[in-house]
DNA sequence: GCCAACGTTGGC
DNA sequence: GCCAACGTTGGC
């Protein structure tokens, strides 16, 4: 059992939609990293993921998911019409592959400072210097502490 | 808007 | 297969 991040830019999808979302439940479509893509195919159905948003005021954690689809063909590559097009995906060899994501629970917002400022995430992907990656592994220590800050109340800054 | 870091592309 | 140029990400 494998934890996860996965980030999203609210603008674009943000926890409130997969609030909203039929089955709260959502597509991860428009990965286009191979890396990024190649977790998505290890993950398995019931792994949870953080749910994070990017490049927007407020960066940090927002919530809890977990995998209810196995990895399958992002339908966005064979739309002209979509932002995520590939010309060179077919349906016969598609390119890129997401999961289904389901809301477990929406969290309040666990900041980047704040998960900078936590002596238990000093190692974590996402907050190494340089990191771009939309999805990325948790380690389950990681898992734990970061679940145990959304449980608190927000640091009076 | 800036800029550092990184992935991808394409010429050779 | 190398590597420079370019595009993208994402925090600030």
């Amino acid at each position: 059992m494998r934890y996860w991040l996965m980030k999203s830019e609210p603008d674009e999808f943000s926890i409130d939609d997969l609030v909203r979302a039929k089955g709260r439940t959502t597509p991860w479509f428009g990965v286009r990293n191979y890396q990024a893509r190649n977790y998505m195919r290890d993950m398995k159905v019931g792994e949870r993921a953080f749910f994070y948003h990017s490049s927007c005021p407020e960066p940090g954690i927002a919530g809890i998911v977990e995998v209810s689809r196995f990895a399958y063909p992002d339908a966005t590559q064979f739309d002209p019409k979509s932002d995520y097009y590939d010309a060179k995906a077919t349906r016969d060899a598609p390119r890129w592959d997401h999961v289904d994501v389901r809301l477990v629970e929406k969290t309040r917002l666990v900041s980047l400072p704040e998960l900078r400022g936590e002596p238990a995430l000093a190692d974590m992907v996402i907050l190494r210097r340089g990191n771009r990656l939309s999805i990325t592994p948790v380690s389950g220590d990681e898992w734990k502490a970061i679940v145990r800050l959304a449980a608190r109340m927000p640091p009076s800054a």
